[in-house]
DNA sequence: TATTCTCCGTAGACATCTCTACGGTAGGTC
DNA sequence: GACCTACCGTAGAGATGTCTACGGAGAATA
C-alpha cells in the first residue's frame, strides 16, 4: 500500500532552490525513478508550466540535485567537523550526531540506488564517498590510531552512518543513545 | 547519462520465479519505481501478456517480492551460519563474507528505499531488520560480549554491511580484505 | 489424431509523464 | 499609465506504462 503523496503547500511563487529541496524530498521518499515533474509540482502546488521556467528539462534538474547533494550535504558536514573545537573523539561523536539529526534530508540511500544505473550519478557518488573515506580516516588519526587502523575505522563509521540513514534512525526516540554506543565500539583502543 | 537496460536474453519459457528473479535484478538496479511490467519482460525476452499469466498485477509480483526477500534473502543468511560449524568469530567472518558475495543480487539498499514511501514495504523491512538485529547480537554473544555491547556490535556488522552492499563493495577486487579489517574492528576485545 | 493445458504475442483502451507553445498576472520601473 | 520582468497555468502532442481480451503455438495427454 503505497503512502499519500503528501499535502500539496500553499501556492506560491517558487524559486530555482525550492524546486531543488522538493526534489530532494522526492528522491529521499520515491527514489530516482520517482522524482518526475508533475509529482514534485503537486508538492509545490504548482505546475509544470512552472518546473519549465527554472529547469531546461529534467536532466537538467537531475545534474543539479547531484551536484547539491555533493557540494553541500556532504561537504558541509565536513566543514562543521572541521570548525568543532574539542578532543579529537569528541569531534567524531559531533559528526556522527550531526549526520543522523539531518536524517530526515537525507538522500544518500536513494542516491545510491541511483548510482547503479547512472554513469553520472556513479561518478558524482564515488567521489563523495572517497571524500567521505578519506575525511574520516583523518579524524581517527588524529586519535593516534595508526593509518591503516584509522582508515578501516573511518570506512566503518561512514558505513554505519549510511546504514542507520537508510535504516530511519533518526524516527528513532533513543537515537542519540544508539549513536552514543556506535561511537564506543568505534573509539575504543 | 543512463546506463543501457542489459541485453535481452533468448526467448523461452518463464517459470513465475523466473519474473521474480529477474524483478530482484531490475529493482536492484532502478529502485522500485523503476519495477515496470515491461521493463521485466524486456529483460527476459518475452512481453506483459506472459506476465499477466503468472501475476494478477503488479502489486501481486511486489507482493512477492517482498516476501521472497524476507524469507529467502534475510533467511538462508542466517540458516547458513546457524550450520556453520568452527569458533563464534569464525562463524561471523563467514557470515559477513557470505553478505558480500552476494552483493551482486542483493536489492536491501532498493527495499530500504521502497519502505519510505509503502507501508507495506515498511512493515516486511522491520520485520527482516529486527531479525537481522535480534540474530547478530546473539552471534556477539557467542562471542562473550556482554548482551549491551553483543547488541550494539551486532547493530554495526549490520549497518556496515548494509552500507558495504549499498557501496558495491563486491566490485572492489580487494572485498576480502576490506571485510577481515572490518571483521577485525568488530571482533577486538 | 484429437484434445487439453500451458504459456505467450498482439491490439487496444486508458492513464501518466515529458516537453512545447502560448497566454495571463502581479509587482516593480520609467 | 504604459511597460517590463518574473513566474505560472493550460492545452496538447507524443512517449511510455498498466491491464484486458483474445487468439495462437507447442507439449503433453487421451
Amino acid at each position: 500500500m503505497e503512502a499519500e503523496p503528501r499535502i500539496i503547500e500553499k501556492r506560491e511563487k517558487a524559486s530555482r532552490e525550492d524546486w531543488l529541496l522538493a526534489t530532494l524530498d522526492v528522491l529521499r521518499e520515491r527514489g530516482i525513478e520517482g522524482v518526475k515533474v508533475v509529482a514534485i509540482a503537486r508538492r509545490l502546488g504548482l505546475t509544470s508550466g512552472s518546473f519549465y521556467w527554472h529547469f531546461r528539462n529534467l536532466k537538467d534538474l537531475l545534474d543539479s540535485v547531484l551536484l547539491f547533494w555533493e557540494d553541500a550535504l556532504t561537504g558541509h558536514i565536513i566543514e562543521d567537523a572541521l570548525q568543532f573545537q574539542g578532543p579529537p573523539e569528541e569531534r567524531i561523536r559531533h559528526l556522527m550526531n550531526q549526520v543522523i539529526r539531518e536524517d530526515a534530508s537525507r538522500p544518500d540511500g536513494a542516491i545510491a540506488v541511483w548510482a547503479k544505473s547512472d554513469t553520472d550519478a556513479a561518478q558524482c557518488y564515488r567521489r563523495a564517498m572517497k571524500r567521505r573515506f578519506e575525511f574520516s580516516a583523518w579524524l581517527f588519526e588524529e586519535l593516534d590510531f595508526a593509518p591503516p587502523d584509522a582508515e578501516i575505522r573511518g570506512r566503518m563509521m561512514v558505513m554505519t552512518l549510511m546504514g542507520e540513514t537508510t535504516n530511519n534512525l533518526h524516527l528513532q526516540e533513543d537515537w542519540p543513545d544508539v549513536i552514543d554506543r556506535h561511537w564506543r565500539v568505534l573509539v575504543d583502543k
